[in-house]
DNA sequence: GTTGGCACTCTCAGAGGGAGAGTGCCAGCG
DNA sequence: CGCTGGCACTCTCCCTCTGAGAGTGCCAAC
């Protein structure tokens, strides 16, 4: 059912104004704020008629008109536009990535701070994260004759520190020349191969074992999310009435498991995709709205760019900065890796 | 001025069923509660001499008592008793330890994140901070001619990654030679030797340029604390009735900024130091107190244990917490470096 | 020194009421 | 037929009031 000009452009004020002033907008404060030619009687039955297909809500009967999620998505298919965030807020952050590009750890921590700074929501970076490990050097550091330090430089850029008891008493000159041995036998293994190579000793056999398990373990691991942001989203209107909510975003932000919140079947598809309220698998986010943006799939299970942050976000400039950055790390990992895995 | 015994021990009775239940205690419970062979009214005359020396206080007339920063720090220094975790809760806590050892960069997390679970408070853990950096080990990955992944092993077993653009095309092969030639004359330097090193070409410079402010850049960076518990003390009673206070501290906690709450005082003394209320110097902190066991002061910049939380936290619990963890990260530092730097 | 008793104070939760904000609808107008 | 002004109606919000309940402070008696 498509919606008439002018009832489609009261749905845009609408959602833009509630937007803004988090309160809900009434008849006559629309045809003041926004000078249209109508008076407010009509703009009450246009809204009316908006209600009635589902696009807006009435908290109660003497209140103004709220956007419900379909007003949302509604906004967000058709009446936002493509995006794109300002050229001077692009050059900025272009700027701050590039002042910061060489620490290439905090790619992932920067882009989140930025995020949650400029929109003044939760931000979640995930890196990309490859589908195995290849050892590129391996280095053992003699603690004492029974315990190493093993440090481990993957091709995918990743280090690894990881205590390696040994079984047999060995001083730090032989456990030089077992790295060295075995650098070149497991130059360019991944977990499986590394299991296969030979050992020529209990001590050779425990170091190899454990560096398997730590490719695997390194894998599997989801972690390294940056988060950021979370002083903002709690601090918005819609968390002030329910702290119990708030708690519980807290809670998964100090757990390290908000990547919970994001789910796989959004990154699948390849491009951005806004989730509005019960689009949200979690029921954590049932008032919320999640914007992600994948990118980096081409070096392993894919990495995002996720805003979460009440219905009313401002979508427009969540997609628009969303995608910008999730374009910007992906270029960043291409100059840095090629183009390929 | 001293308590007489039967003062001190119901000074004692209030503080501990604060702290347990969080509402002002009233003379009726006391007796009731403890068993005590005197009426509430005795109760009563002794907790009004409590308050006119300043243990503790009113909300208002018809309340009961609550402690003052006065009582809590009399409880800490003389009522609470040297506090040692339970022999069970050692062992189970060495025993995740133990699992978790070999993964040398998740110590400071695995500790704030039993501790906060423990305690259902904040926990912050910052390692030592090295005083200066020496090179183990330089790696150079060759992403195209004219940029490098530089990993740099430092001694103190920490590892940086840094990308390094290079100003004359160097193909990988040259690069790979050019880190085996290094490597020799940067192992066991510091940023400064480094820099007095003499470069071969402008490539060499450029990485050794980049190598020397690395070096200094990551010794400055006081990061890597480990925070965990946010969603515990926010869940607090006293941070229910002043919402404002808890977005200060969720904020300061997102920026990754709570460091700034532990005072370098507090760290001077060596020992276990408690701060409670107005002892501490921001504030944030006023109504909060804080638990800093410091550890690692043989390894440059000591690193710390904090606990933070409302003035009612469980000291006992707290401080014992704060002591068996700051040791066994002691321990496990002396067993993996030595015991010198 | 201790105790029971009692008056007093203060909070807290709930009820009531008035002001204000917006809507819904209707009748009239172009 | 769509638009408009007007008006009754509804609902929230805030303020005030009130009664119940909780504890204390003090006093007189033991």
């Amino acid at each position: 059912m498509a919606l008439s000009d002018r009832r489609e452009s009261i749905l845009q004020i609408v959602i833009q104004d509630y937007i803004e002033t988090a309160t809900p907008v009434a008849s006559r404060h629309v045809v003041e704020r926004y000078a249209l030619p109508t008076s407010a009687a009509t703009i009450r039955h246009e809204m009316r008629l908006l209600e009635s297909e589902g696009y807006l809500t009435h908290p109660h009967t003497s209140a103004g008109r709220v956007p419900s999620n379909r007003g949302y998505r509604h906004f967000v298919q058709s009446l936002m536009g493509h995006a794109e965030l300002g050229v001077a807020e692009q050059a900025t952050v272009r700027h701050q990535f590039f002042q910061a590009a060489p620490a290439v750890d905090e790619w992932a921590e920067l882009a989140a701070n930025v995020l949650a700074r400029s929109l003044g929501l939760l931000a979640v970076v995930a890196p990309p994260q490859p589908q195995r490990l290849r050892v590129r050097q391996l280095e053992l550091i003699s603690l004492n004759d029974l315990l190493a330090l093993m440090i481990v430089v993957v091709q995918e850029a990743r280090v690894i520190r990881q205590l390696t008891p040994l079984p047999a008493p060995c001083p730090p000159e032989q456990l030089d020349a077992m790295a060295h041995r075995l650098n070149s036998d497991v130059n360019g293994h991944d977990a499986d191969t590394v299991r296969t190579v030979p050992a020529a000793d209990a001590d050779e056999q425990a170091v190899l074992d454990t560096l398997a398990r730590v490719l695997d373990r390194d894998v599997e691991r989801s972690g390294a999310a940056s988060i950021a942001g979370l002083g903002g989203v709690v601090g918005q209107p819609e968390f002030h009435a329910e702290p119990e909510r708030s708690l519980q975003l807290i809670d998964l932000v100090d757990r390290q498991a908000i990547t919970e919140l994001v789910p796989s079947s959004a990154l699948e598809a390849g491009g951005l995709r806004v989730l509005i309220g019960e689009d949200n698998p979690s029921d954590l986010l049932q008032d919320c709205s999640l914007v992600v943006a994948p990118y980096g799939a081409a070096y392993g299970r894919a990495g995002y760019v996720a805003i979460i942050g009440p219905t009313r976000m401002n979508y427009s400039r969540s997609v628009a900065a969303a995608r910008f950055h999730s374009a910007l790390l992906q270029e960043m990992m291409d100059t840095v890796y090629g183009g390929a895995a």
